[in-house]
DNA sequence: CGGATCTTTGACTACGTTCAATTATTGTGG
DNA sequence: CCACAATAATTGAACGTAGTCAAAGATCCG
């Protein structure tokens, strides 16, 4: 059991320790969170909602003003092209916002929908203005992960405009898997992958012939397992050499929390 | 000239009206800034640095908690790869920020070059902490700006995972014409394109080679015309049409301070 | 158990790459 | 202001990665 430390914290809330939503996972060395900025992440999580696997959370030109922290499950991304195509632009994994800028743009512009079923907090605009408002803390924490939000967008650009496909595949993996691991949803070198090969190919801009083709070949150098939708990345470091895969971002996530860096 | 229309302010800088930076032509059609905002503003506009063509202002894994605001000149952030390849991720137009997250991840993870004779504005990390604590609608104009810059990056993963050759130039043209055209670089259909056609190659993940003769094709159909890097979009509603453009995050953006939704 | 969805495989095609060479443009120093 | 070097644009030809079409298995789920 995780245990948060508050210091000279008075609200020691059951619900926040018993059930550490995956954000605040991230969250969890840090060590100086006063008790109010503990009070006002709860409230970001006080309002809860599911989605049925598959159905659509966010369409195209909907408004709304809320954001939705991801605290179990899988969503992503996307855009639907006249052609019948598809493109997935970013996954939602626990611990995810999905549509962290909706309280400035509550128009959103790109579809999301649920992979696995789903359960989000709904994130009123208000805590976030109260976020930044009243807790600089709290505030840079919001925009680091923001960050990470561009960063990871930033990798997908990198994947699908100049690598492979047998690159993408495999920096994408890595990818799932190291955001994953942040949050504690893996075991050893293995995790969930509850997509679709045809998911995936819409994600990295290939046909689903391809990926399939791309995924045996990973299968065939003996380098991951896939069995029911639990994938095995046999040798990691071999993967991340031929995806010359960087976890840069997550690192550096993890860092800020560990030393504190920006509390200085 | 334009003249910022600020409600009973006594702060009428000249610098402010005289010399609009970019990012405040965006902002002008707000007819409620109040004096400690416009300050604000002006604070973060206050130190001036100027980089060369070509020069590299950010290189990965600097470490630089300041942010730019870009008033003159383009810039574009790019990873070099292991194989001399390289991948565009975007570009920085005047009004743009560079950077916007500096001041909770310093460190980063992309470099950025100046394309152009670049100016920008550094705005320390104190002046952001300042603008969301005291701010309120500068934040969430703050956050509409980040906002812009994921649709963009949101764009250029459709462009190329799941676009021709052909669309992508198309599309990207098209979206620099917009973004252009919302700060006033643009003259009718034509604006100024000071890029090589290797730096587009590399923003849309294409060869040199291709990049050329889709360029020539372009030029063929009649739809664009381009010397001395000045170019002209002779038919926007067809290119538009070619490349599925909507301009929507754009349109948000400008009816968002038209509207003044946000401040309701 | 049966329909739907997903995965896998084969054969053929094509869009875009690579290599190579030529022409044009730009920028700089004499 | 011209000469020359460097950079950028253009064109040709051959090749290859990934796409398309089609059909057969496998798996999931009610």
């Amino acid at each position: 059991m995780i245990q948060l430390k508050i210091s000279n914290s008075t609200a020691t809330h059951k619900s926040f320790n018993n059930d550490l939503p995956p954000l605040l996972k991230k969250f969890v060395h840090l060590q100086s969170l006063n008790p109010d900025a503990v009070d006002l992440l709860l409230k970001m999580h006080a309002l809860k909602k599911t989605f049925a696997k598959g159905k659509i959370i966010y369409e195209q030109d909907n408004i709304n003003k809320d954001c939705f922290i991801v605290t179990h499950g899988w969503a992503y991304r996307y855009t639907d092209l006249y052609d019948g195509g598809r493109q997935v632009i970013s996954y939602y994994l626990p611990g995810d916002i999905i549509n962290p800028f909706a309280s400035a743009i509550p128009k959103s512009n790109y579809s999301v929908a649920a992979i696995t079923n789903l359960r989000v907090s709904i994130c009123k605009p208000e805590y976030l203005m109260q976020l930044f408002a009243t807790q600089p803390k709290l505030g840079l924490l919001y925009t680091a992960l923001l960050s990470c939000g561009d960063a990871s967008m930033a990798e997908q650009i990198v994947r699908i405009g100049r690598r492979s496909a047998y690159q993408r595949v495999t920096h994408l993996l890595l990818e799932l898997y190291y955001r994953l691991k942040l949050v504690g949803y893996t075991e050893n070198s293995t995790f969930y992958l509850p997509v679709t090969q045809s998911l995936l190919a819409d994600t990295l801009g290939l046909s689903v012939v391809h990926m399939n083709r791309t995924l045996y070949k990973l299968r065939l150098a003996n380098l991951i397992k896939i069995r029911s939708h639990k994938i095995d990345l046999i040798n990691i470091e071999k993967l991340m050499e031929i995806a010359e895969y960087k976890c840069n971002y997550l690192e550096q996530l993890k860092n800020m929390f560990e030393h504190e860096e920006i509390l200085a």
